[in-house]
DNA sequence: GTCGTTGTTCGATGGTTGTCGTAGTTCGAT
DNA sequence: ATCGAACTACGACAACCATCGAACAACGAC
């Protein structure tokens, strides 16, 4: 089973525990995703991330900052936009999303 | 070498890295430690903290906190007290802190 | 000096995870 | 219906890490 079309579930707002978002937001190449998702309004997909790393490796990640909490995917054609949960983020942990995105690169 | 009177070196403020501070916040047992550090003004030594650990690996913890340039230690007689370098946190990720701080446990 | 307290270091171990290649599935286009 | 594009799933492997026990070092107190 399990392609593109597969609907998945997110957690809940109140469901997003702080471990995990940490814990995705310390790895390099995620936390450059999240960047790259930052701007408001921004959608991304799949092959749209400026990554080095395949797209297996990219599926996992996707996972893991989707099982965190942290972004949320809108299906279209064969494509799924992903886009930040900021809203969310901000409402439970105000000012971390702010605060991860001031560091210099 | 190496006991109670050693004498650390810290990272300099702009030598602190954004991801080894989330990946040092990350784990359930630092984070808790920094919960405990968070009252301003607060200093607890190595055997002050209320965690469920052994020493060698509270040790092993303090090391992560103190290299990821979270937490400052203040030798005195065998103690060492440790605190939050909550200015240069505050100064390179403003927020971050405070959004950690404010999940709920 | 001797002892207890405080904290560090050194293996060892088991679990987690980031990475990849390969194979498979869904959709749209030709 | 056949092909390619987009994405996922699975198995494997190496690297990292949280944890512990045991041994060690420095200091203060008696």
């Amino acid at each position: 089973m399990a392609a593109t079309t597969q609907q998945y579930t997110y957690p809940d707002r109140d469901e997003i525990r702080i471990e995990a978002v940490l814990a995705a937001l310390a790895d390099p190449v995620r936390l450059d995703m999240v960047r790259q998702l930052a701007e408001p309004g921004t959608e991304i997909s799949c092959s749209g991330f400026a990554v080095a790393v395949t797209k297996s490796t990219l599926t996992h990640h996707l996972r893991t900052l989707r099982e965190a909490g942290i972004i949320m995917g809108r299906q279209q054609g064969t494509a799924r936009y992903n886009s930040l949960r900021r809203n969310d983020l901000d409402e439970l942990f105000p000012g971390l999303l702010q605060g991860v995105l001031a560091a210099r690169r």
